[in-house]
DNA sequence: TAGTTTTAAGTTTTT
DNA sequence: CTTAAAACTA
């Protein structure tokens, strides 16, 4: 560990010895693939610690995400443990831990929740009634982005992104919302310190103090908003080093922005750049397949990447007939080399690449058959599940009680009378608040509502005003639901009596108080209530998180499903509550806690049993910074990947996608390209993907039936449309129907459709959204649909059929 | 309103 | 095929 000489310097090889050693100007290091940034990045700390004299303290390295920020940690504490002290994190976790201490400058108060994109698209709802869910989809979307690039509802830029007044109207509507609700979204995480460290420069002034060495990692991913974050942070004669590849920029569509890298010398003055093209990771056929495949991208800064290992397997393509085909082929390959190779040989070797989450299913079934142990990464399933979700949501609204989001999803569940009605009457009512306690300082609110108890929004509050109200059934199903959130309010040690304690009797019984004098750590098991759910609490937070589900009968709602979907359920539930256990049961810890989930999702799921040693299956974007001895990359099919609807840009960021999956292999890579494909439960004729032919035949060993037209001499030619589904005009002669516009189909034209059975054309409309066809089937039901939405499921059959 | 049945829609990629 | 939305019935 190099304890008291510079050895730890002797491993560096030239280029990046000199990227350690840079001091002075900004620094942009450009590092190909497996070039040993993360080693010059955890080496630059330590040596800037030990020779520099520099305060751990005052640095801040930010990298893309979580798991990296803790890999990196880990590793300059092994060269310095003084690293200790500075603060690696990922930019939006750098945004949260900004927020708690200076949002109160943009009105938040500390105990704010993170809505996610699901939490943002329920909001965006709420301000569009009765549109489709997919323009509100849309709309959200567009508001995400839109705060990536650091555009507020007023920018004149916002244009760019919808230049409809409409869509500044909701965001402006969607802002507001949020602020009256007290909470942020991703990216108010970026965006709100950004706004607040231009605004007040007494702050910018202490943050200027405080670090004075940035190191940014993957920067070629980051976008407008943290690009502006980090300028708002850098002062005077501090150092700056930013590191990242244009080559695997692969989150354009999450506003990640290529030009903050290509135009970085241009940004900040006197920059110097250090590229790093050794590459120590992969054999050389795996490098030549890479290059070969990214050179057909226009504007790259260009790199010539060395394969210091020498030479190696060439890359294996393999034509297969469908997905179960590929999913034996892959653990096939597995098995043999375990069976064939020595002890060593470990599961742990293999990575199985994937475009789409979707894709793991196959996987799985054929793995889990075979008793080969794998492991999922970063699959986002469990929190996306209806019961975590649930309670989630009840947690979050114990923190914040202007949760209107959290709220919505909870009160009425399960089902207990308090409907549609009874919801918008308690939101209008929350609302109404925010006149009244405006009112109040003149003195107009009535004296047994304090003030206190009722900040504007307060949805508890305003439903506890409204019970006497409201009808029985009503009354006594809000009753429960509040009863359940004051419970667990009472399990936070700590917690003072605010807006419910006054009124119900109900929360002030038994176990609350009387779980405050046992002291902490000597606790027994759940409460009764929650020995029904079958719910074990145990430290902590864990126990709030139990009492609230039990009482909120979430629990048994979910208990009561049939026996296998019940368990499945409860077992998730128990193991959000262990996660619980390990967070401190006050107000800090169930915000710690919420944020936790909201900022790092990445749990692994799966079969790994143990010890750990399993096959990785992951998706190309969550492979970034990865690298494994042997990689399957499968559905190299076109459609797949690149998706079909990519073009120009879209099309380059594939093709780098597909490149950041190539390099993430040392030793062994194989593709896989079906021939069909079962989707939406259908089976899809498959195409060999564009990059395989990119790639080059010499670059390539091919296995299997080559598909007709691959590895002739390209040409340019759209060979691989042979026998092409869905595409071209409208078969057949005979009578001349009329045609709609996309030339898919004309009328008397005969169908087929799964559930409607055999049926003709009758008639083509144009609509703004494409041609709408009429049909009659021949069990006389007339069916309208969408040309551009509904052709993959009306399948022509011909005239004469 | 609640719960059930029918019908449409969906799959990028992630902090 | 799986899940979400809409339509319908009790």
């Amino acid at each position: 560990m190099a304890a008291d000489s510079s050895q730890y310097l002797d491993v560096l090889n030239p280029e990046q010895r000199e990227a350690v050693l840079h001091r002075g100007n900004p620094l942009l290091i450009l590092a190909g693939a497996g070039s040993g940034k993360t080693r010059v990045i955890t080496t630059k700390i330590a040596w800037l610690i030990r020779e520099c004299g520099v305060d751990a303290a005052s640095i801040l390295a930010v990298t893309f995400t979580n798991k990296a920020a803790r890999e990196m940690a880990a590793r300059a504490r092994l060269i310095d443990e003084r690293s200790d002290r500075a603060m690696l994190r990922t930019f939006h976790s750098f945004g949260a831990w900004f927020l708690r201490r200076y949002g109160s400058r943009a009105g938040l108060e500390p105990g704010f929740t993170i809505y996610d994109d699901d939490d943002a698209a329920a909001l965006t709802t709420t301000l569009m009634p009765g549109a489709p869910q997919a323009e509100v989809k849309q709309t959200a979307r567009r508001i995400s982005r839109a705060k990536d690039y650091f555009l507020s509802p007023d920018d004149p830029g916002l244009d760019a992104i919808d230049h409809r007044a409409s869509f500044r109207a909701i965001y402006r509507a969607y802002e507001e919302k949020l602020a009256a609700i007290g909470n942020v979204d991703f990216g108010d995480l970026i965006k709100k310190p950004v706004e607040i460290l231009r605004g007040d420069a007494e702050i910018a002034r202490r943050f200027h103090e405080r670090f004075r060495v940035f190191l940014v990692d993957e920067y070629q991913d980051s976008n407008v908003a943290q690009f502006e974050l980090l300028k708002a942070l850098y002062g005077e004669g501090a150092y700056l080093c930013v590191v990242g590849d244009d080559d695997q920029s692969i989150y354009r569509f999450r506003g990640a922005e290529v030009r903050n890298i290509l135009e970085f010398p241009g940004r900040f003055p006197g920059v110097d750049i250090i590229r790093l093209e050794r590459n120590y990771r992969s054999v050389a056929p795996i490098l030549r397949l890479a290059s070969a495949v990214v050179d057909h991208n226009r504007g790259r800064l260009g790199k010539n990447l060395r394969a210091e290992r020498g030479t190696g397997k060439l890359p294996t393509l393999v034509f297969l007939a469908d997905q179960e085909a590929e999913a034996v082929f892959a653990a096939k390959l597995i098995e043999n080399s375990l069976a064939a190779g020595e002890g060593t040989a470990r599961y742990t070797d293999w990575a199985i690449l994937y475009r789409t989450h979707a894709q793991s299913l196959g996987l799985e079934t054929e793995f889990l058959r075979r008793r080969i142990p794998y492991r999922i990464v970063g699959s986002l399933k469990f929190y996306e599940r209806e019961e975590i979700k649930d309670a989630l949501a009840l947690l979050a609204f114990m923190l914040n009680p202007r949760d209107e989001i959290a709220f919505r999803r909870v009160v009425n569940k399960p089902a207990r009378g308090v409907g549609g009605a009874t919801v918008e009457r308690i939101i209008t009512e929350a609302f109404a608040i925010t006149g009244a306690a405006r009112d109040d300082a003149a003195g107009f609110l009535p004296p047994e509502i304090p003030r206190a108890a009722s900040p504007a929004g307060d949805l508890a509050a305003a439903a506890k005003r409204l019970l006497p109200a409201l009808t029985a059934k009503a009354r006594a199903g809000l009753g429960t639901f509040l009863a359940a959130i004051e419970a667990g309010m009472e399990e936070l040690t700590g917690a003072e009596a605010s807006a419910g304690n006054d009124g119900g009797t109900d929360g002030n019984d038994s176990n609350g108080d009387s779980a405050k004098k046992v002291p902490r750590g000597k606790r027994g098991g759940g409460t009764r209530k929650a020995a029904a759910s079958g719910l074990r609490s145990g430290e902590g937070l864990s126990r709030c998180l139990v009492t609230l589900v039990s009482r909120a009968g979430i629990a048994e709602h979910y208990a009561a499903r049939d026996e296998i979907e019940g368990d499945s359920r409860i077992g998730n539930l128990q193991e959000l509550v262990n996660g619980a256990s390990l967070y401190p049961d006050s107000r800090e810890g169930l915000a710690e806690f919420l944020e936790h989930i909201e900022l790092d999702r990445s749990l692994e799921e799966g079969e790994a049993g143990g010890n750990g040693n399993a096959v990785t299956f992951i998706t190309l974007h969550n492979t970034k910074g990865l690298e494994f001895r042997r990689v399957i990359m499968t559905g190299v099919e076109q459609g797949i990947f690149p998706r079909e609807d990519k073009k120009d840009d879209d099309l380059e960021e594939e093709r780098r996608l597909f490149y950041v999956g190539v390099t993430r292999a040392m030793d062994e890579l194989y593709l896989t390209s079906c021939a069909m494909r079962r989707m939406y439960g259908r089976a899809m004729p498959m195409e060999p993907s564009l990059f395989l032919r990119e790639a080059g035949r010499e670059n390539l060993r091919v296995l299997g039936e080559t598909p007709y037209g691959f590895g002739r001499a390209a040409g340019g030619n759209p060979a691989f449309r042979a026998g092409a589904p869905g595409g071209g005009r409208a078969a057949g002669s005979g009578r001349a129907g009329k045609a709609s516009s996309d030339g898919k189909w004309k009328t008397g034209e005969r169908l087929y459709h799964d559930d409607y059975g055999y049926g003709a054309i009758i008639r083509i409309d144009e609509s703004e959204d494409g041609p709408v066809i009429s049909a009659r089937f021949d069990t006389g039901k007339e069916i309208r649909f969408l040309s551009e939405s509904q052709s993959r499921r009306f399948t022509k059959i011909g005239e004469d059929f």
